[in-house]
DNA sequence: GTTCGTGCAAACGGTTTGCAACAAT
DNA sequence: ATTGTTGCAAACCGTTTGCACGAAC
């Protein structure tokens, strides 16, 4: 069952707790991008006595220890990312809800031609509609 | 002088107080990207009776009209560009500064394979450190 | 008994808002 | 007189922090 889910925490340097477990349970899972607030809520359904300050604590500590990826995409909320991997974001305006484009799904032609810059990572930002396929 | 700044305000539905154009005479003609803050220390320079309250209302005014535009890229801090063609961005992650990348340094192939978005907008953001060529 | 995780509440920092004063027409 | 701009201070909201408690080794 989580012994997997203990074992990627101990292999990130994170001691493994009660509450981290529960964290992680969700937030390494979803494919969504939680907000804190998201992540207290979810948590506190399986696990009514978890603190505001131990959720913050614990996605601080899994996005140190490269479990997570913060992003700021948005209205002044930091969501949190599971998908570590190189990837792109799409971002839905009417509802804020943030979705993931694969890497290999779009070409980015003359980075290299960018010489004043030494870039170590990007990703290409899309903002629209999502066309609503019958969910 | 700026009555071509009293121009664009009006043409853009805003009435041009003295503390709007202070504002706008910095704001609009920044090629950095400052934060809320900064616009008020600079304008505060020439303008030292202008309100907090007063730069977040004309910033936010600037930023419905189209203006500028707001960016959410770094730390719980909004930045206002007041560049709103198309264009790039690149952050340096040391300094936290943005710098534009024009559009058409770079190319994105594929956008119109993403069928399930309605992509209004798009733009490649780069991350890493910028090269100091002696300034 | 020292280390580390947790909870609470207070503090924090950026931003917004309510309200009263004021200017312009 | 109405409309719109400004300033102040308080409120707000997401996040961090200080400190005390408690569990684990």
């Amino acid at each position: 069952m989580n012994t997997d889910l203990i074992k990627l925490l101990e292999d990130h340097g994170i001691q493994p707790s009660a509450h981290r477990l529960a964290v992680a349970e969700y937030v390494l899972m979803t494919d969504q991008h939680p907000s804190a607030d998201t992540v207290l809520a979810k948590v506190t359904q399986n696990f009514p006595f978890i603190s505001r300050a131990t959720v913050y604590n614990t996605l601080n500590i899994f996005v140190e220890k490269g479990l997570l990826r913060a992003l700021n995409m948005a209205e002044g909320k930091v969501v949190f990312d599971p998908n570590v991997a190189r990837h792109h974001h799409f971002v839905d305006e009417q509802t804020g809800a943030i979705y993931d484009i694969p890497w290999e799904a779009l070409e980015v032609n003359h980075i290299e031609q960018l010489t004043d810059y030494n870039i170590f990572d990007y990703q290409v930002v899309l903002r629209g509609r999502r066309i609503e396929s019958g969910d």
